[in-house]
DNA sequence: GAGAGTAATGGCACTCAGTGTCAAATGGAA
DNA sequence: TTCCATTTGACACTGAGTGCCATTACTCTC
């Protein structure tokens, strides 16, 4: 099965003027400049040189330009879930896929780390996550049913999946640093926050917590 | 000390209107009647009674018609874990008082129903949660943070505060009912989810998971 | 190379949430 | 009454998002 390269459908019509990629592009110069509630879509279109109203062709709202390629990603999580062993422990195959899944290439991280603080800082972002990561939770959920024999839709697939969306939220909180003091690795940080959701978060024996 | 009761201070100037309250009540039945989205502030404001710029002074914003006195609520749930003795774990505690915290008044529950179900299920309302619910996020971790002996803007108590929350809406949403087919109390909803977390999510020995 | 068909574009007008400003209304106190 | 504090609501404005539609750009066929 071969897959034509991206973009060479020789389809009939006009070609579009612009990609997402490049919006996205203008758009985060342009959150860095003046913030993201200051820039318009205005803005951004005329950053882009295309019009208002086709900028919401090539995005649903202003809020979804910060999260790129974020659905099909998620097809690369479904994958990594199914490759790991069927007898491994729920637990530790979404604390395994969960730190795979958000290791990016170094060269990456600054766009990565710039992604990230605004989806978790910009409020009108942040909220907007919670429909995004909607579907993030639903792959988790997916998986977690698979394991269990129940459906994705049942307390504990679900229950699993929120409280890994949340634990990896806290994890990339933690990450992008509240006060901005050590800095530390995204995947170490994912690793530790799921191992204590593995444990119940019980201070395990005396107190000899595995603490970096 | 003694506070005077609600809204009696005998203050200089003109006497409010309307009240919250008031609004709220309006709002939902108008809510019931054409849905959240199709229902304009200006529609609200006519119905109280009132312009539509003093209805903004009420409520922030149209999304938090529906919090009723939520921040006020919050207090109450501090005082529930400080009410805990301090020599049980912390995950018991918290998994009590957050059963506790969400058993209502029988009288209020349809209310509570129809609140929680525009809440959860309306996605602009369901993406402003996140902002509200960073709030109650806050009171976890503040207790986490107290029994861990850290400070709570560390991880392990945000952790466990974004898990908790997550496994609160989870079992909301089980609770509110996908299919709408048999339906259980809310608290032990909550009660059997927050016992999974306790344990990791592990099924215990064999399989003899407490299922009602 | 002149249509014919197809798709993307962008302008226009509109709705609605939310905000700043300010004059008018309301009520207690001097 | 007059003064003062407070709330109200009208008006105007910004900005997101949407429906509509003529225009533009491109491929394919005759």
């Amino acid at each position: 099965m071969v897959t034509s390269p991206p973009e060479v459908p020789v389809r009939p019509g006009r070609r579009r003027s612009t990609s997402r990629q490049q919006l996205e592009s203008v758009a985060f110069e342009l959150f860095e400049l003046h913030g993201f509630d200051a820039t318009t879509v205005d803005d951004i279109a005329k950053g882009a040189g295309i019009g208002r109203r086709t900028f919401f062709r090539y995005f649903e709202s202003k809020n979804d330009v910060v999260w790129g390629a974020f659905s099909e990603q998620l097809d690369r999580m479904r994958l990594q879930f199914d490759s790991r062993p069927g007898d491994e422990p729920l637990m530790a195959s979404l604390r395994a896929v969960v730190v795979e899944f958000n290791r990016v290439d170094p060269d990456e991280e600054p766009r990565h780390r710039r992604r990230m603080e605004l989806i978790l800082r910009v409020p009108a972002l942040l909220a907007h996550s919670t429909l995004r990561y909607g579907e993030w939770r639903e792959v988790v959920a997916e998986f977690a049913a698979g394991r269990l024999g129940e459906r994705p839709e049942s307390l504990r697939p679900q229950a699993i999946a929120h409280a890994a969306l949340g634990v990896a939220l806290a994890g990339y909180q933690h990450w992008l640093g509240e006060g901005g003091v050590e800095r530390v690795a995204l995947c170490d940080v994912l690793d530790a926050a799921f191992a204590d959701l593995e444990e119940g978060f019980a201070p395990r024996s005396a107190e000899a917590t595995r603490e970096a």
